[in-house]
DNA sequence: GTCTATATCTCGATAGAC
DNA sequence: GTCTATCGAGATATAGAC
């Protein structure tokens, strides 16, 4: 008697199609005849693996969370300074985004849900000390104190960083209906999207200059 | 016979009520009788309205697209420079989300059910000369031009600047969990994240100065 | 373990009283 | 215009053969 429970091929089949299904028609929208039929079998094996859409829809979560989990490579920790790692987060994000739109999706539909599900596992994530979340507040916050970078909130920056990675993939449809490149070319696009995510960020965090203060133009004035 | 469809005090109600069950569950996932009950009548007046689950959607969708053009106010081609309308355009877009998450929640869902039903409506926005999106770009490109802030992507930088007005109220649930400001005054970190993103951006863009390349201390290397 | 056939129930839609 | 009661389609879930 073992514990790990081994995953059985059909079992891994239902799940990557109930993944698929339930993120984007949600729990309830999502049908289970759909998901038997993207899997290529019948409504009958979903329930004798998983019991209830209910009991998919859990198993699905976990799944979700762990490829999500997976993909923390150890890569962040090794980058030798700053602007390294955030050109490792963004490049790795996006591959993985990229690589796993489903997983971004099933995030999305759960926050529109409220999010309830999410609060524990992000909390988790929020309290291992080499997450990426950690990790990034953590350097940019030994950034600042080197000199490295010139003094940000490092929460909003985190969600700014965020937004640039996953927002893009979600309004993709729409992107693609006015800008050419994106339709034309995609991965091209997903790339250049890399370099200006990087370029925006690490250049407006980039110190200030002996004698040049950080200002535009005109500033930002309520007058 | 007049043309104008006047809406009564009880379509208001439905609509407002499946706006927000809609923009939560989709269209499949939503429940007429949760509609319904939010809206404090019964189902069969749904019906009577709407005629029918699809009717009532379709309704629903023109109702979110119609506030969000309606919030399209002047002020952006009223600003003096670049810097000023980016400011309004971050103010303004995050104080509408911020009053109206069931119309951002509505366009989220749309995207992930593949955004067939907006393509259209984008694409007239877009052929729209003084819609925000095609003011953005054409001002970009007008400061770019004058050197006003330097050289940089139009369309990425307004995706980048729609990802941070938006996709920060869409994962609210998430960063209330990490950032307890979120949590304790929420309208106060909203505020902050106005600043955030304006300081970001226009700091981006800021031009570079005679003699001073962009850069940073090491550079974002592929060695 | 996998399938077909069927039971059970939920939900969209309608009929008809008021 | 608004309600209660109910129908019927379609969904989840189960039974039972193979």
């Amino acid at each position: 008697m073992t514990v790990e429970q081994k995953t059985t091929e059909t079992e891994e089949k239902i799940l990557e199609a109930a993944l698929q299904v339930f993120s984007k028609k949600g729990k309830d929208g999502a049908r289970m005849q759909e998901i038997a039929d993207l899997a290529g079998l019948n409504k009958a094996l979903l329930h004798y693996y998983f019991r209830s859409k209910e009991g998919l829809y859990d198993r699905v979560f976990e799944y979700m969370i762990a490829k999500l989990v997976k993909s923390f490579g150890p890569g962040l920790q090794e980058a030798p300074d700053f602007y390294q790692m955030l050109h490792i987060f963004i490049d790795s994000y996006i591959d993985f985004i990229r690589d796993n739109l489903p997983v971004m999706r099933l995030m999305v539909t759960e926050h529109l849900a409220g999010g309830d599900r999410l609060r524990d596992r992000i909390r988790s994530m929020m309290e291992t000390p080499d997450s990426p979340p950690r990790l990034f507040l953590q350097r940019m916050n030994q950034a600042a104190a080197r000199g490295d970078i010139r003094p940000a909130d490092p929460h909003q920056t985190l969600i700014t960083l965020l937004s640039c990675c996953v927002f893009f993939f979600l309004i993709l449809p729409t992107v693609e209906t006015f800008v050419p490149a994106a339709r034309d070319n995609r991965d091209a696009f997903i790339e250049g999207r890399k370099d200006h995510v990087f370029d925006l960020i690490a250049t407006s965090l980039r110190p200030v200059q002996e004698g040049r203060p950080v200002t535009w133009p005109r500033h930002r004035g309520k007058e």
